[in-house]
DNA sequence: ATAATTGCAAACACTTTGCACCTGT
DNA sequence: ACAGGTGCAAAGTGTTTGCAATTAT
């Protein structure tokens, strides 16, 4: 459980600053790599992968996992407060939506307090049908 | 989107009847195949990875991600014809619940006026922590 | 001085695919 | 006959790791 101490590197913190700046998007690896080649400060994929699972492990960012054929989404923790957001993904297109709904605190209230499951936002996702499959 | 017309293989019938015979538990694929090696009606790999996909595009089974680096898993869904029951499945235990809600319906009505989402009970499963493990 | 970080390429594990053949309809 | 299924091996994908050099503490 204990955590080897970390350093604070110029890579971390631009990694950091990035998932900040992008918060209530899901980011995948090589979005930031590519990110970070334009900008002409390229930073190695192999690094963004051991910031990235560092900074979950610190619960700076949240990872998820939608298909095994796509790769996993990194978000920035702060303002994604999990008990307001969920992810839907369309069974049709395949889309991938983040929802932000006050209510969804109702819910996991109701579920918790009359089927006693406390649910847990950021490892469920809702399949259904999109806006643009739905017509 | 139009599926094409599923077979009534062997091997299709194998799968689904495993499946069923194990509900309530998370199998991968590479265990399907083991099992029925061990059986001597050895499966290609492939073709247990095809027939998952058929039968989770059918809604026979689901299909869960835990983890990047670990393996998919599948279970049989119950069937379940009524728009008020959805599925919960506990990261602790395990343990597959069964609820049977009157809210879901408003629920799903908010998702679709709200946010353009139209839920799919049938394929959605809730991730979260039960009764028990809650302790 | 010591421990963590980095980049590269190679290794990895799970999953998908191309192809030739087989089977269900 | 035709559309879908199968097995094998090969390819593909996202992610991790070994190593030697670099950088933070």
């Amino acid at each position: 459980m204990a955590q080897p101490l970390r350093y604070h590197t110029k890579h971390r913190q631009q990694i950091l600053e990035y998932a900040k700046k992008n918060q209530g998007k899901h980011i995948t690896a090589a979005q930031m790599c590519e990110y970070f080649r334009q900008q002409g400060k390229s930073i190695g994929l192999a690094t963004i992968y051991r910031q990235l699972e560092h900074l979950v492990e610190e619960g700076l960012l949240h990872k998820y996992i939608t298909d095994s054929t796509s790769s996993a989404c990194f978000e920035y923790r702060e303002q994604c407060n999990s008990a307001h957001c969920i992810h839907c993904k369309c069974i049709r297109c395949g889309a991938f939506i983040h929802v932000e709904c006050s209510h969804l605190e109702d819910w996991n209230l109701h579920l918790q307090q009359n089927h006693r499951f406390q649910l847990d936002f950021g490892r469920t996702m809702l399949y259904g049908v999109c806006e643009n499959c739905a017509l």
